[in-house]
RNA sequence: GCGCCCGUAGCUCAACUGGAUAGAGCGGCAGACUUCGAAUCUGUAGGCUGAAGGUUCAAAUCCUUCCGGGCGUGCCA
């Protein structure tokens, strides 16, 4: 196990335990149970390396003051090198300040662990599935869907990092009404070409990439075509274009930096008969009934606002009856968690959904939903409009060429996914000291400026040597900062919350940057410049592997 | 109307899921390059956490009611 952070609460609470147990024996305290005993680390500096508030959550059944009993504890802690001093606090707080000798410790580790620290065994191998984008290939990529693309992704590669067994899924709605309306618009562009007046219905696809698309038929195929749109066979127009918005999909996420290990059809559900399948099987156990000559879903018995139909009336299914049939495929492909990343506009599906899972007979704990709030892109101070039904949308692609990968993707994950992200064009295009992207290159760019200094370079680093002469405020900073990363990537991948990394990432960066400014390498005694350079280069390590976890790189100059 | 999310420094956002004196960046002000990259650093000002109640040793965090904003509320996907 590499979560040095946990292995010292581990060790405290051991010891914290066993100096409640000898205080009980000696008489002087009399506990029923002993609670789990939490150690945090105070965000006061002056409140030492740990904490724990066991004392406060232990004085109600001990009918004691919470200071008497952290000073109980205290003086019955067993003498411990890891610690260097202990202390009653506040209400009742006990403070734990620990030696250094554990951070030269994680410095080693890191070294020796290189790409592999920051991984852990919190996971167990378990099976995850992580569903996101998942947009109708009817469209480009817009700026709503790039963020769920990066949550999705960067929660992927954490979860993976801590020991679960992860598959990135996108579903591809690629049957059903939405896909006959991509083939009508094409077509009748399509026709429009060819000097035919159409005029679109109102529901249809309005983007100028309808346009190219027939543009594409047109060079291709010339008018060949033209006698299907006047008999209203839109089948060639539907599959040409979704072959195209496919790939340009599957293209605008490479180059993005988002991969995915499946894609999964929509189309093979109905192939399979498997919605018809779970239809029966939900009829069966009583959870549909008939109405008005379609087939509802009771799902406001689970939960729901109301019953949802999966078969209108004209015997087609719904959407939500596809959804039910892939949710079912997803549990007998073996997932025990199944985690599906939705914009906040798709949370009122939240509930029917759940319902789908207790209807199943999964347990609804086995599907989490993270809602992404919504994306609003500024440029020059100003709002960009976003207007879909005119199909004027500024695309992921645009995105990136305006921005770039790095800065895109940083941008979008940097903020909880609960809070509405203001993306500025500007400051992401920006190379100074605002934009935090650079902030945090520059950090590995600068190590490897220093790296290769020629002095730097000559050190024997293979040499016998202790990292124990690392006493300024600023190295321990930084060295403490170090061995929090695996921690780190536990809770953020526990709370599904992968915005912890990217602020990680820039307070790592930030400490580095304090201790450049106030630690110099060159013309120090050697071992002093051995133990430095050590330090910088598990720096550069760190930053290495959070940076690829974010999915941004890691430039050697810049 | 109902449901979900949000409301924290001038602006954009954090806050280890209930802990001690609510923190960062940007912007403001004042400083630091004859040595490793100044795309950096140091210092400083800025707050009744939307409002009012409640729960307890302890609330930005949990409960209730308001007020504001976003998004939903299809036999669309």
């Amino acid at each position: 196990m590499a979560n040095l952070v946990k292995e010292v609460k581990t060790k405290l609470a051991a010891e914290i335990s066993a100096a409640l147990e000898k205080s009980q024996d000696a008489g002087d305290l009399s506990l029923a149970e002993i609670p789990e005993i939490m150690l945090e680390e105070p965000r006061e500096e002056a409140h030492g390396d740990y904490a724990t508030n066991i004392a406060m959550v232990l004085a109600g059944q001990a009918q004691r003051a919470p200071r008497e009993i952290a000073q109980l504890i205290v003086d019955n802690l067993a003498d411990l090198d890891l610690i260097a001093q202990v202390e009653v606090a506040g209400p009742g707080f006990i403070n734990f300040y620990l030696s250094d000798q554990w951070l030269y410790e994680a410095v080693e580790t890191i070294l020796e662990m290189g790409d592999d620290y920051g991984s852990s065994h919190l996971g167990q191998d378990k099976k995850v599935q992580i569903e996101f984008v998942s947009a109708n290939p009817t469209g480009p990529l817009h700026i709503g869907h790039s963020r769920g693309a990066v949550v999705g992704d960067v929660l992927a590669n954490i979860m993976s990092k801590v020991g679960f067994d992860v598959t990135k899924e996108y579903y591809i709605n690629d049957a059903g009404n939405q896909m006959e309306l991509l083939g009508q618009s094409v077509a009748l562009r399509y026709q429009e070409l060819f000097g035919a007046e159409v005029e679109l219905p109102e529901n249809s696809y309005q983007g100028e990439y309808i346009k190219e698309i027939a543009e594409k038929i047109k060079n291709e195929y010339g008018k060949e075509h033209l006698s299907k749109v006047e008999t209203e066979n839109y089948d060639f127009f539907k599959e040409f274009a979704y072959q195209r918005l496919l790939e340009n999909i599957e293209n605008d996420l490479r180059e993005f930096g988002v991969e995915f290990d499946n894609w999964f059809s929509e189309r093979t559900l109905h192939n399979q008969g498997l919605i018809k399948e779970v239809i029966e099987d939900l009829k069966e156990d009583g959870y549909l009934y008939e109405r008005e000559g379609a087939l509802w879903f009771k799902s406001s018995e689970l939960g729901d606002d109301k019953d949802r139909v999966v078969v209108k009336e004209d015997g087609s299914t719904t959407y939500l009856a596809a959804d039910i049939a892939y949710h079912q495929h997803k549990y007998q492909r073996g997932f025990t968690e199944v985690i599906n990343v939705w914009g906040a506009d798709h949370h009122g599906y939240v509930e029917r959904m759940k319902a789908v899972i207790e209807a199943l007979g999964y347990q609804r704990e086995m599907l989490e939903v993270i809602i992404v709030q919504m994306v609003t892109l500024l440029r020059e101070g100003k709002q960009v409009s976003m207007s879909k039904r005119s199909g004027d949308f500024v695309t992921l692609q645009d995105v990136v060429a305006e921005v770039g990968k790095d800065a895109a993707r940083y941008f979008y994950i940097r903020r909880s996914v609960d809070s509405h992200l203001e993306f500025d064009l500007d400051l992401a295009k920006k190379e100074s000291t605002e934009n935090p992207v650079y902030y945090i290159q520059y950090a590995h760019a600068r190590i490897c400026s220093i790296l290769a200094q020629p002095e730097i370079k000559e050190l024997d680093l293979e040499s016998d040597f202790k990292l124990n002469n690392l006493t300024d405020e600023a190295e321990l900073k930084l060295m403490q900062q170090l061995a929090r990363f695996t921690e780190e990537l536990e809770k953020s991948a526990e709370s599904r919350a992968p915005h912890h990394i990217a602020r990680y990432a820039y307070d790592l960066a930030a400490t580095f940057h304090t201790f450049y400014n106030k630690c110099i390498i060159l013309g120090e005694e050697e071992l002093l410049m051995l133990s430095r350079v050590s330090l910088v280069l598990a720096t550069k390590q760190v930053l290495c592997n959070v940076l690829s976890i974010l999915g941004v790189s890691a430039p050697e100059s810049m």
